[in-house]
DNA sequence: CTTGACCTTCCAGTGGATGGAAGCCCTATC
DNA sequence: GATAGGGCTTCCATCCACTGGAAGGTCAAG
């Protein structure tokens, strides 16, 4: 089966499997012409990274499930971890956008919305008792985000 | 006042300084010699800067909001609705996190974690009971993401 | 005069794709 | 046999918001 298809059966476009491809994750066989020829394995392979990606996993843990889902002799502890970092990234992610969300909706909350200048979002922002972030926005967090 | 002096009075690493005037957030001065300096008013632009990617505004709603403080006769309707605007992404991330964060939990609480292989989070992933979603984690967004 | 801390620019890479151009391949129709 | 169209290929650029690092200029202290 050709690209058009493996995406349409998979649900992950062909811009994306080409990616996927390039990247390691597939690796379908190739016709005569150089077109790519996709098995039911590599179409399955391919639903299972859009079921993992839908769920927020990075490509690298997509990599590791996918290693360990080929794996029979797998231990369900290291899929669990895998799945627990990654839920554990998206407590934090969601820990971070509530805070965000609560600043936020307080200082919308509190603005007139009218034609006069004067507004609280702007005041908040100009003024340093909103402090500058101490830690965390600016830097490299070591693992996946989310 | 030079780059890492801008940089420590606004919060914003000299990387990003630098950054922000190549996509002219910032316009520092120049001295002979090349080197940026910075006014006062720059290093409070930086701050203000600071503070609304802390809140989590893209660079494009940090810009219309720094032209809304520039302008002595905005209206808040405006800054206000860029907030909103933003305020209704961070609500859709929020809701998007959580529906991962709910299956994935679940998952997580079914699997044994022992040395054995089978496990519910592989099998929810190569099923295709957990469809590969219709809509909305491949294509374009129009507006800001979170 | 050298050392070392600054500063500059430029290029590359991050994650995870997406958009588009240029060009081959295949089938159908005239 | 020519041509039209769709599908396929590769490659390069773009998005977001930076970050890292190399190569080299500048400056003040010792």
């Amino acid at each position: 089966m050709n690209i058009s298809d493996a995406a349409a059966r998979s649900g992950v476009p062909p811009k994306t499997i080409r990616y996927y491809e390039e990247i390691g994750l597939v690796r379908p066989l190739r016709e005569g012409n150089g077109y790519r020829v996709f098995r039911e394995s590599d179409v399955h392979k391919l639903a299972f990274l859009g079921r993992a990606r839908a769920l927020g996993f990075g490509i690298n843990r997509c990599r590791a499930l996918l290693a360990l889902w080929e794996d029979e002799a797998r231990a369900s502890a290291e899929v669990k971890q895998i799945a627990s970092g990654h839920l554990d990234a998206i407590d934090a992610k969601i820990a971070d956008l509530r805070a965000m969300r609560e600043t936020l909706a307080d200082l919308v909350q509190a603005c007139a919305g009218d034609d006069r200048p004067d507004c609280p979002i702007i005041r908040s922002l100009e003024t340093s008792g909103n402090p500058p972030a101490k830690e965390g926005r600016f830097g490299r967090n070591g693992d996946e985000g989310v």
